[in-house]
DNA sequence: CTGTTAGCGCTTTCAG
DNA sequence: CTGAAAGCGCTAACAG
């Protein structure tokens, strides 16, 4: 164990190497041989520095070694909101493989704020972290680091910028076997929920919504779709009408900003209230059995509000989550969800990212997880409509 | 916005302060004065060095800051648990206060293992963190730091290891309040379900559980005590009956092991069978009519085998839980639950952590938060019994 | 006000 | 196999 540096009131003057090479009788150099492993040093000499070092307490500067040269085996991890069960979960796994390669992980939390965001990047500059783990945030972080030359994997989004990877759950078909599934129930008038749609997780889980309806020619309302998010700016005047499936110029190829025209202007909200939002959205269109909330934060959200008006799940509205989250599990009756392996693509991006950290340059990749639709007693088939 | 490093394939080779003072045409020492703000400097100079930063993507090198003697700026964060929410929170909240007065947090989850727990804590060492953040881990990670001098803050617990602050919740007063409660409404066999009885935290909570029954005069009974966790060992043979409230020699006073006739040897269940064990409880004593769950984890456990049972809340059983999480607000009926301000725990936390940082050392202190009983609907008098 | 000089603690050639 | 020497990038005296 080595009761270290009890003496001398324990601050100030840690042990360097300096010392334990002094209390072995060796030089500096071997000392350092002898405890990194490398190179050739005497068995017994060895064992003597080690002897020293553990009797000293010595702890090895990283700072030190890091300025040397050798890498600062420091992983950065930004993530824009800690309290959210789905970031916690990532990161849960994401220190997990980290730790156990013998990695540090410095962690960011932005809370949605692209300023936060950048100054976190700036500062895993500065630690010259050996690489950097992204999950939802602006695109400043991921190209100040991109264009220092760190290894940026994304996860759970794409931000477009070119050379970095990513891990990300198939947004798209996730969304569009929740909404199958609604359909093959026999729902017509199927509300979408969705945090935001700038970036390309929305974006997708959207497309996927759509998909479904067109697929099985079932016409698409704006009306239908809340986006909470901070939108890009409601478009003026276009509140219309159902327009049948095939109609939009959009479909599954699209460029980037194909999905422009589903951004919703508020109908009827203050603008700031989330629930009144929803609520809102239920009372425009009394039609609606069906719910599909895009996310877990919509979702809890729903399930509030729905709770709120004393309506019956799945008897007056079905609901669906993209993401299963503990209190899915929870809640009678148990909601249907799109599952993503969360903890795992924690896992799977830090480990994307230390083989990038390891080999050389090579293209940047993809990891797409594909998610699973869990059904359960949220959904029925329609009782109205 | 200084486009930085585009050139070079964007790897490789830092800009380092030298390259910035030969592009400003000056000398390192000024171009450290310039941008760090220190001593004095020509305006027109200090104007120079930093375009020159910008326009080379300059960004300073922590490690080469940090070896020279200022602080690493860098604060370790060890929890057992991200992927249970209350750690979550918890991290949150230091996140949050920890960057905003510009530190970086690193984080480590042990998993319970304390082995791990001390690799995390020789980690801070190396990496000269000016502070740690310990919640619940075992006492070598906490030795170790201390020795070292580091600062160190418990969280939600308190190891006994002297030198170190610690910030905690009122573990015994709001368990107590939770069983009070139960008593006032009528119930009078209350079972208590805890994770684990080695640290302060469940020992408190036992305790406060105990007090409560002793108080209201109600007899105590080990039957109704289940210790899910790693125990220090079952107890052979004393499976005994309900002993009066007041015949232990334990009291609110007692010292450390106090409590060790609580730990109740498993009745029944395989031993690793966690909801097995609860399901044992209940069948144990048919005439208990309320269970208090210790944390959050265990009342999730709770709340399943009871719904998987079919009992009903409240009616077949009161259920009451220390720490309050989303699911319980998400279920019906709602959870009566303790409330803690984890987000805040963490936030304290941090900022005594950095006031014990910067400030010399004065002797050290814990804040205890009270917690806050919070009924809702799962909590109503004993229909049998 | 600015440049020169010394290292911080460690690793790594390069001789011995 | 071991020691001496040279820095990594930065800052902090201390002279100019």
């Amino acid at each position: 164990m080595g009761n270290a540096r009890a003496r001398n009131g324990g601050k100030r003057a840690r042990v360097t190497l300096h010392e334990v090479a002094e209390e072995a009788g060796t030089s500096r150099s071997t000392a350092s041989r002898a405890l990194g492993g490398h190179g050739y040093v005497a068995e017994h000499i060895r064992e003597r520095v080690r002897a020293a070092a553990e009797r000293l307490g010595y702890v090895p500067d990283v700072s030190a070694r890091t300025l040397k040269g050798r890498s600062s085996r420091v992983i950065g991890l930004l993530v824009s909101d800690l309290r959210n069960q789905f970031y916690a979960q990532l990161a849960a796994g994401v220190e997990q493989t980290l730790s156990a390669a013998g990695y540090q992980v410095v962690l960011v939390d932005d809370h949605g704020s692209e300023e936060r965001a950048a100054d976190g990047a700036r500062a895993f500059l500065a630690m010259r972290a050996d690489g950097v783990l992204l999950a939802p945030v602006g695109r400043p972080a991921t190209e100040v680091l991109v264009e220092h030359g760190t290894p940026v994997v994304e996860v759970d989004r794409r931000s477009g910028v070119r050379g970095c990877d990513a891990v990300a759950i198939d947004s798209e078909s996730g969304s569009r076997a929740a909404v199958e599934h609604l359909l093959e129930l026999g729902h017509r008038k199927i509300a979408v929920v969705v945090d935001e749609t700038k970036w390309a997780t929305g974006k997708d889980r959207l497309k996927g919504y759509r998909a479904a309806l067109r697929e099985a020619g079932v016409p698409y309302s704006r009306r239908r779709v809340l986006d909470l998010g901070l939108r890009l700016g409601p478009r003026p005047g276009t509140d219309d009408e159902d327009d049948a499936g095939g109609t939009g110029a959009e479909d599954g190829t699209g460029g980037p900003d194909d999905m422009a025209d589903t951004y919703s202007g508020d109908p009827g909200d203050g603008g700031r209230d989330p629930a009144g939002a929803v609520a809102a959205l239920l009372d425009a269109d009394p039609d609606v059995t069906a719910v599909f909330a895009a996310n877990n934060v919509v979702a809890e959200l729903v399930w509030q509000v729905l709770k709120q008006r004393g309506a019956a799940v799945p008897e007056d509205y079905s609901v669906v989550s993209f993401d299963d989250q503990t209190w899915m599990r929870m809640v009678e009756p148990k909601l249907t969800a799109v599952r993503q392996p969360v903890y795992d693509m924690g896992r799977r991006a830090a480990a994307l990212l230390l083989e990038r950290t390891g080999g050389g340059p090579s293209r940047s990749q993809s990891h797409i997880l594909q998610p699973e639709l869990v059904v359960r007693g949220s959904t029925a088939p329609p009782a109205r409509g």
